[in-house]
DNA sequence: TGTACATCAGTGAACGCGCGTTCACTGATGTAC
DNA sequence: TGTACATCAGTGAACGCGCGTTCACTGATGTAC
């Protein structure tokens, strides 16, 4: 009835690092898919429940319908998750782990630390803006029981701000505070601004587009982060 | 089985100028709540759903559930509201209305137009933390519809920031550029802030409580709305 | 003031639905000897 | 190399559940005359 190859060769959209099949077992070699076993069914599972959040949002969110994607019967997905929010849970954390990478390469690839630190924080919103479903994923509720690792994933994408606060101030090239506070304004900034996009919740019909925005108002809270103010 | 006069007393937690009772018809003398018709349903009705939103959060919200706390059979809404999503937007839009109005209030009694601004930010994260599953529901998709009335509500907002911006650039406090990109960035800013406090995503156990954070991350952005800069 | 009647605002039974979870089961796999 | 057996990772039927919505109904209300 369901169709359980179509399974193997899902894309992994938000880790684009990942194995885009799962690791060729030996006796993969005997053809594709033939196996009772599935062979990597909790990687499958992840995968169809970041397709389906992508293609309908978090609501629509079943285990049955994951499961269904991932052509195997609603009852497989037990073998692996003790229930359907630990399901949600990784899905959500594989997504933090996204996030957290693109934050990372964008401020690295930036020339000074407060253009660090400004590409970092645009590429926040700009991978809530590519991931809108996804995004609202990792605040759902239902997500963020008692979930330790994904805390921590949460604290990475912080940390990563804090630290580029850090370099930018011993550069001279931001004022002092706290950095924890300074990353935690950059941060609700663009929280905050994403939020309301994913959310098509702002203000208005926007006149420019969001990404453009999110330069824009980083540039706003920069007059006050930056030491020298630029006329 | 559902004991229909205890739905009339309910408080109106968002709309504390609201008549606490239903407005009393000449026949309600004759004794409580003993009519066939309920009297007052529609607004009863939203009553239970925010409260039963303000228990269990916006996701045990039911259509059913509110019924069952109006005291009335669950087919009644219906003559009130086509369907589930019409009552859930009704009551988004009275805590919408909520909201707005505690924002200018917050902005009207404060001395000067920067502090209006900075009251009214300040304002917005307190009612996100009095209310965090009120202020959930304000950006549920599901209550976010084909619901014109709420959007221009949701402007209140906005405008109600927009235009304390505008009076504090013309009394020389705030520097100028477009009103709308200040407001924008101070509503980001506060916004992210009460998405991240209400939905326990704040990064790290917070040494200080989310309103006094509010008040620091604005002062952040202050340094670059002030004209003048403070040293 | 009384009566007929249309309309309003409820009731409660019933519908089909898909869900999460459990269960006994079975085919596939791998290991000890 | 072959066999017995424990374990793993699936299957598919079944459970109870509460939901949104529809329906024919009925009691209450208000209005025309």
């Amino acid at each position: 009835m369901f169709n359980r190859s179509r399974s193997s060769a899902e894309t992994h959209a938000l880790q684009p690092d990942a194995p885009a099949e799962p690791a060729p077992t030996p006796e993969a070699q005997l053809g594709p898919a033939k196996s009772y076993h599935h062979g990597n069914l909790r990687e499958a599972l992840i995968d169809a429940a970041l397709e389906l959040v992508r293609e309908k949002g978090p609501d629509a969110f079943t285990l049955r319908e994951v499961a269904r994607r991932a052509g195997v019967s609603h009852a497989a997905p037990y073998r692996h998750f003790s229930d359907r929010a630990a399901l949600l849970a990784a899905a959500a954390e594989r997504t933090y782990s996204a996030l957290a990478g693109e934050l990372r390469a964008a401020a690295e690839s930036a020339p000074a630390p407060s253009g660090a630190l400004r590409a970092a924080a645009l590429a926040y919103v700009q991978f809530a803006l590519n991931h809108p479903t996804g995004f609202r994923l990792l605040f759902e509720p239902e997500a963020r029981t008692a979930d330790l690792d994904r805390r921590s994933a949460g604290s990475d994408v912080f940390e990563c701000l804090r630290e580029t606060v850090e370099l930018g101030q011993a550069a001279g090239e931001l004022r002092s505070g706290d950095p924890a506070e300074l990353a935690l304004a950059a941060l609700s900034l663009m929280h905050g601004l994403s939020c309301l996009a994913v959310g098509e919740a702002l203000p208005a019909a926007p006149p420019t587009p969001a990404s453009e925005l999110a330069a824009q108002l980083f540039d706003v809270l920069s007059r006050g982060l930056l030491l020298a103010s630029p006329a």
